[in-house]
DNA sequence: ACCTTTTGTAAAGTTTACTTGACATATTGT
DNA sequence: ACAATATGTCAAGTAAACTTTACAAAAGGT
């Protein structure tokens, strides 16, 4: 899974800890997903989703393998 | 986490089996997350909506005290 | 009524997401 | 250079997703 995170968040200028605050996860867990180290459930997905103001599959791509 | 999958198989007109051999999950996964005792990875949540055409938003909702 | 297909459900096990706490390594600002 | 903030990472634990096997119940077709 792919995702675009650090991107996003460096346009809204808001660090890890700040975007997991917003989605309530702990500050490793979004440096975790960001660094492709394992996938959010979909809640989390969607909420991140959310804070970016964009679709799921703008933030997040599937990629062979995946789930 | 709230979903429309029962409805967007119906209008596909496929059974759970179908469905979860599409997205290559078992068969008591599906009917797990369609009457929802839990929610699905994003991976699975996105193949699932891919297989109805919609966006992701457009099959899952997020509820209060997700996740 | 009967047979077939579909759906529901349960138990036990594996894998993965997520947590806390702690510390090391950047990066940024003054 | 120094201090403060941000990021990376590890270990050990908990919670939740997903698996297989198995069987019961419901729905549909003839």
């Amino acid at each position: 899974m792919r995702n675009r995170i650090r991107i996003e968040r460096a346009i809204l200028n808001i660090t890890q800890a700040d975007l997991a605050e917003r989605v309530q996860v702990s500050r490793q867990t979004i440096n975790a997903i960001e660094a492709e180290k394992y996938s959010p459930s979909l809640a989390l997905g969607m909420k991140i989703a959310r804070v970016f103001s964009k679709p799921v599959e703008e933030v997040f791509e599937l990629e062979e393998g995946d789930l």
